[in-house]
DNA sequence: AAGTGGTCTAGACCACTCT
DNA sequence: GAGTGGTCTAGACCACTTG
């Protein structure tokens, strides 16, 4: 484990020693909640400085792998607790609010051209199809479709979806070791077919906001590829630009 | 400008280098687009160690206010570059085209309860509103309504309009001395007026893009409010979340 | 009081850019 | 080759949290 006596190349020391801590804690070593070793600790047993140390842990932590707590130690992020990406949105639910997801149907399809792109696939290759439904307070606002790939997510394929959380990211992580680290969000304007009105209790043909997002992993390879409408007269997105 | 004869209290070291060092650069000290003077240079000269200043130029640069280049320096940033809004816009227009801008009207008006509300004016304060058009190949394609604050920038309430360049940002900076470092888009979708739609040359209550975008200085003073309309259907916007 | 992460230092060496 | 920022080290001390 010592990392003075194996360099990697064209990789910074802190960089490797972020990556090799991030696959100990995708495998597991540290469950969610749990504290890693002290830095004294980890640094002695990683054959590293302490402060080499610490730039890597600064950047588990911006990524929001970890959380540290002063005078408490530093810990994993449990799936409960992640990045809500959700709050760029604005669908009429108030800020920090969470819709309530149901997952409408889950199958395993061919990729169509766009998704098959982003993700990376081969064309007709084999991925994930979800169908999810967001709503608040019983109302429904938004209809997503999602791709994942496979094998990668394959353990999102099985199992009872009716239990699972409203949040997609942490649970990814959880049950697939893949963390959502960058995304981008491509907003256009479009009008809902009969189905999807349908199913939004709107009129077809309704205008809708039609957002397109590409989530990455800390590679920087795409794990998602999903399409999100609502009501276009709800919508609101902020962004801010620097 | 020793740092070490009187620590700030409550406020780690390096914060409150960063703190130093942005109000400086925010007095004119190094004007946009020139470099900093050398790391070991600025932290002789401020009597803290090289990492206690590394850290506080880090911290500047998350910041957006500075940008560092390995072997070259570090620079300050001269607001946002080129054409920022085009850049997360497309209406129509090809990655990196400029729209030609006409301005329809120049006022000098009290300010409606929105603007006021985001450039810090009274309610009623006279503020200077500009109409503007802007065309790709002769088309119209985007009607703007800006509202920027006076007396901050009363050089734009004179002189001829016809010859403004297409670009707002650079001639703000060159005539008032307002640098844009930060901006915040809200998009929304709504419909448009009878007499917005004749200037677009589209038919009333036709869909449209609605961004309202607060712009801001180094010092974070709100020193533009604009409304942007465009047709929904060839509107795009396109975000990184990180 | 003991243990944790947070700050700061002083110095070494590396990698990149320009002349 | 000279100058810049980027990485890494080893050690000191501080601030926060818990028993």
């Amino acid at each position: 484990m010592n990392l003075l006596a194996d360099p990697v190349p064209g990789l910074s020391r802190y960089a490797a020693l972020a990556s090799a801590l991030h696959a100990r804690i995708a495998a597991g070593e540290w469950p969610g909640g749990t504290a890693l070793p002290a830095e004294a600790v980890l640094a002695t047993e990683l054959g590293v400085a302490l402060g080499t140390l610490r730039r890597a842990l600064e950047l588990l932590a911006a990524q929001g792998l970890i959380e540290r707590r002063h005078g408490r130690g530093t810990f994993v992020r449990s799936g409960l607790g992640g990045a809500p990406m959700l709050r760029f949105f604005r669908f009429g639910e108030r800020a920090g609010e969470v819709p309530a997801s149901r997952i409408l149907a889950r199958q395993v399809l061919a990729a169509p051209a766009d998704a098959a792109r982003a993700l990376g696939l081969e064309a007709g290759a084999p991925a994930l199809r979800l169908r999810r439904l967001r709503s608040l307070g019983g109302a429904p606002r938004l209809l997503e479709e999602l791709w994942l790939p496979l094998p990668l997510c394959a353990a999102l394929a099985e199992g009872e979806t009716a239990a699972w959380p409203d949040l997609l990211y942490p649970f990814l992580a959880e049950r697939c070791g893949v963390h959502v680290a960058r995304a981008t969000d491509d907003i256009a304007f479009a009008t809902l077919t009969a189905a999807q009105a349908r199913t939004l209790g709107l009129a077809s043909g309704h205008p809708c906001a039609l957002v397109t997002r590409r989530a990455f992993d800390l590679t920087g390879r795409c794990v998602e590829w999903r399409q999100t409408r609502g009501d276009a007269q709800a919508f609101h997105y902020t962004v801010t630009i620097t």
